[in-house]
DNA sequence: AAGTGGTCTAGACCACAGA
DNA sequence: CTGTGGTCTAGACCACTTG
C-alpha cells in the first residue's frame, strides 16, 4: 500500500468536484455506494469525507445526505491563500517571487527565540532577513530564526530559492501545526527603506511559529507586508 | 448514548492535561491500555487522539508513542484567540466589552451580499453596524449583514448582548466553518470619529463570511480594529 | 523481537429526515 | 417505513522505532 485509501479517494472526490462532475448543491452518491465504486468498506469513505469536511467542500447532514459546497468568494487582487505550510514562492508563482539576502548568520538564541524554539542557550540558530519582491516589486520583508540543528546546511542559494522545498524535499521533514498573530503596525524605517514605505504607512504584520508533525519548533518568524499589496486569508473549522 | 464516546474521551484527556496529570513532553498511555481504561475499542481512543492532534495538543508518532505538547507561546496584552465561531463578549469577557448600536435595518441585498450570503435579490438581510467597546475604550467597528430568514426576531436587546449567543442557545445552530480575510488600511472617516482613530492611522480590518453546519452562510462581516489595540491569532494545522 | 500507532474490514445499532 | 450519515466493536495486518 503506497497511500492511504481514504487519502486517495478523498483526492478522487475533491477532483471530481473541481472538475464538475459533482456540482455546487448537489448531493454526493451515499456513502453505501462510494465504498462499492472505490470497493473499501463504508468506514473508509467516511473518513475520507471527514477530511473535505474539515476543509470546507461539503457538508453532511444525518438522514439527509452529503453535499457539495461552493466556492469561497471573497477575492481581490493579488490576495493568496496564506498557508503556513507553503512557502511564497510555491503560493504565488516561482516566476513572479524574488528574494534579495539582506542578513544571513548563525548566532546564540536571545530568551525570547529560546522560548519560541525550545532550544538552550547554547543551540544556535540562523538569522535570517529576506526582502520578497512580487514581479519586482516589495512586497514583504521576513526575518526568520531556525534552529540549526532541525536545518543542517541551509546556505544563501537556498535563501534565494525556497526555504519550504528544501526543508521538505532534501531534509524530508513535514509541518504539524502553525501558530500565528496577525497585527497592523506603523512602518518605521527599516518598512520605508525596504518596502518603499511611507512613514507611518499602515503595515500588515505576521508572527509565527510552525511546528514539525514531531512537535518540535522549527521556525519563528515575522512578515511585515505593504498594507497595499497583501492579505492573509484562513478558513476555520468548527468541527472536532 | 448522550453523547459520542469518543468526545467524552477527548474531553477527559484534554482536561488531564490541563490539570497536569499528563504532562508536557511526556508519553501518554499507549492507546490500547487507553481503550481498556475507557473500556471502549482502541478506534474510538484513536479517534479521540485525532481530534488532539489536529487541535495541537498532542503529537503521535508511529512506533514511538503519543506525546503532549506545550502550551503556544506568543500571547501579548488583550490579545484574544480570534474565533470566529464564539462573539466578542465571549471571548474578552462580558462585564469588559460593551456595544453601542449605530445602525439596525433591514434591506434587501446587493449584489455582492447575494453572492456572499447566496441569496436571492428578494430575501432580506438584516444591515447592523455596531461599535465594540472594551473597558469602555472603542475597540471595534463592526459591520453586519445575516439573512433574515435564518435568524428571525433579531433585535435591538440581542444587539446590545450576544448574537451569537442567540444564534446558537435561542435558535440551536450550529457555526461550521468560517472563511477570513484580514488586512491592514487606513483609517476613514468612520473610523477617526467611531474608533478616535487619527487620519491615515493604520486599521487592521477583518472580513469575513460564517457557514453555518449545514452549509448556509449566516453572516457576512467586516470588522475595523484599532490597530493598538487588537491582533489576530489562528491556528493551523497540516493534518488531513 | 516486541511494542507502538495507522489502516482497514464486516457487521451492527443508533438518530434523524422525508415520504 | 426506508434511506441517510454517526458511532462503535473485535480483530487483523502493516510500517515504524527501539532494544
Amino acid at each position: 500500500m503506497v497511500k492511504a485509501k481514504y487519502l486517495e479517494i478523498a483526492k478522487a472526490i475533491e477532483a471530481k468536484i473541481m472538475d464538475g462532475t459533482f456540482k455546487k448543491g448537489n448531493p454526493l452518491p451515499d456513502q453505501q455506494t462510494l465504498a462499492k465504486q472505490f470497493n473499501v468498506s463504508r468506514l473508509t469513505v467516511k473518513k475520507a469525507l471527514d477530511g473535505l469536511d474539515r476543509k470546507g467542500l461539503i457538508y453532511k447532514q444525518s438522514g439527509l445526505g452529503t453535499f457539495v459546497l461552493g466556492e469561497i468568494p471573497i477575492k481581490e487582487g493579488i490576495d493568496a491563500p496564506a498557508n503556513a505550510f507553503i512557502g511564497l514562492r510555491n503560493q504565488m508563482g516561482k516566476e513572479q517571487v524574488s528574494s534579495k539576502v539582506i542578513l544571513f548568520s548563525i548566532e546564540f538564541p536571545n530568551e525570547k527565540i529560546q522560548e519560541y524554539l525550545d532550544l538552550k542557550r547554547s543551540e544556535p540558530v540562523y538569522n535570517i532577513r529576506r526582502l520578497r519582491l512580487y514581479n519586482n516589486e516589495p512586497l514583504t520583508l521576513e526575518h526568520t530564526y531556525m534552529p540549526v540543528k532541525l536545518v543542517p546546511d541551509l546556505d544563501q542559494d537556498i535563501l534565494l530559492d525556497s526555504i519550504y522545498d528544501y526543508i521538505h524535499e532534501k531534509l524530508n521533514l513535514q509541518f504539524g501545526h502553525a501558530y500565528r498573530r496577525i497585527s497592523a503596525v506603523k512602518a518605521d524605517e527599516y518598512d520605508e527603506k525596504y518596502l518603499d514605505a511611507k512613514k507611518d504607512d499602515p503595515i500588515l504584520e505576521l508572527q509565527q511559529i510552525v511546528w514539525l508533525t514531531n512537535g518540535q519548533p522549527i521556525e519563528y518568524s515575522t512578515s511585515k507586508n505593504r498594507y497595499d499589496r497583501r492579505s492573509y486569508i484562513t478558513v476555520e473549522n468548527n468541527r472536532f
